[in-house]
DNA sequence: TTGCTTGTTTCGTTGTACGAAACACATTAT
DNA sequence: ATAATGTGTTTCGTACAACGAAACAAGCAA
């Protein structure tokens, strides 16, 4: 099987293209032809011709029937409720969340800790005619993100060692990329109890995140508000600042965590 | 690479692995090892292995830090929640069939209707300290649930056929398996608009169903209460049917059919 | 007609994914 | 202590699964 990428390997091969086709499926809301699936995921289209079929036998895509194209099927929707469903940090977030965006209009940000970074699990849109948001399932860098530093900021010691001993990767220029000015930042982080990141992942946008504690009191994850600069600002109203703490607050207690 | 069901080949072989092990970490909510797994789905521990680290490369899965022991990752996670969230079905249903739970104190079961059955969406457990269920992500048969049933008696006459030419599986001595019972049967389901299943798919349990149209008229699944035979009799109580009756009515509406 | 799209099928080749078996490191039993 | 079982992990040679390229079919537009 020729032409990888050079790389030490990065898994089964052939597992790792049917999640991305997967994943592409469930982003796009409509459906999708072999072709563009094989040029948005750059292969082949029999490669992709062939895992549709796969993935159709087994129920996890269908066909709709009016255009020949492919489209999320019954199982994998299935598969979908039942993690989801499973998983108790988006139950105890879910609630509190569509509260704090009923209050500040704002669109709300729920995402978990992971090795390198925080993945967004479930967005809530805001209230204005123009949609911010993030798209469930991308990974929040850890050094250009509220919801990124917020969760490392509140990690083990030994946890921010680790990435402050990779190169931080700059991705605007007011994104911070020298470990000892993001160290003494993540300090700042830990005092205040909260982060923002004005213009640090992208020029224009705001985000302002809390950190969510499970039942021993270690990290799992972040709740933000994410809005254009001009209504989040560098530094947030009052008003943000507690509505969205008492959000955190409320999901911790449903998480377990007393305080 | 030896050894497979002499089949006509059933997808792409680690592909299909893959997908039987996310589905297996969804289903047991408790973190699971390789040599369990391995058991479990009747391969070797290395095949295991390998899939396992794919999966965790590719943040779908995680090793929980205490134990050992594989889980749900929230890749995975959020994929769920996108693919769920997207889907008209489950989000028509879901209210509704919460409040039928109340009301009822039944078990409330979503299916959408596929090729060979009907695929359980999401299930709203009843009220009762005895928890009757079916497993989300199980395909129903046609011709021993009331679910199946009452899909496919809507369904067009192409597919009626198609599925009578096949031979009906017997599951219980009440599985009806003639063909031309079958018709007639569904003739009745039609006449009635609700079917029933008593001890049909498994002795002592029975289901109400009622069939869900989307916008255009056509069958898209169905929902139903399902309980032990002692509280839903073959002959169902007035209050059972105009109930379930209604939130069938209430979840096409919100799929937009008029009805 | 001739292009230019789609999606599908075939085919020969290659290197991946495989099983078996060894390995390391725990517990527990003898 | 030492054998006996239980984990999860690693190695290795090989068969055959998954692959790319290219041909094929079917649809639509000049």
């Amino acid at each position: 099987m020729p032409r990888i990428s050079g790389e030490i390997t990065e898994g089964i091969q052939s597992v790792v293209l049917a999640l991305r086709v997967i994943e592409h499926l469930a982003q796009s809301r409509r459906p999708v032809g072999v072709t563009s699936l094989a040029n948005a995921l750059g292969t082949t289209k029999s490669r992709i011709y062939r895992h549709l079929q796969t993935l159709v036998q087994q129920g996890y895509i269908v066909r709709s029937e009016e255009s020949e194209l492919y489209k999320v099927g019954s199982r994998l929707i299935s598969l979908g409720r039942q993690v989801s469903e499973n998983n108790s940090l988006v139950n105890a977030a879910h609630y509190p969340m569509r509260e704090l965006c009923e209050t500040l209009g704002h669109s709300c940000v729920l995402s978990q800790i992971e090795e390198d970074g925080a993945r967004v699990l479930l967005t809530v849109p805001g209230k204005s005619s123009i949609e911010i948001g993030v798209k469930p399932g991308s990974l929040l860098q850890f050094n250009n993100s509220a919801q990124g530093k917020v969760a490392l900021a509140f990690s083990p010691e030994a946890n921010i060692e680790r990435v402050l001993a990779q190169p931080l990767e700059r991705t605007t220029p007011n994104t911070i990329t020298d470990p000892e000015r993001f160290r003494e930042h993540l300090a700042l982080v830990r005092k205040r109890g909260w982060a923002t990141a004005a213009n640090e992942s992208a020029i224009g946008l705001n985000a302002l995140a809390f950190p969510l504690f499970d039942e021993m009191g270690a990290v799992v994850g972040s709740v933000a508000i994410v809005d254009l600069f001009q209504f989040i600002e560098a530094e947030p109203t009052a008003e943000q600042i507690s509505e969205t703490a008492r959000t955190a607050r409320r999901i911790w207690q449903n998480l377990g965590y007393a305080g």
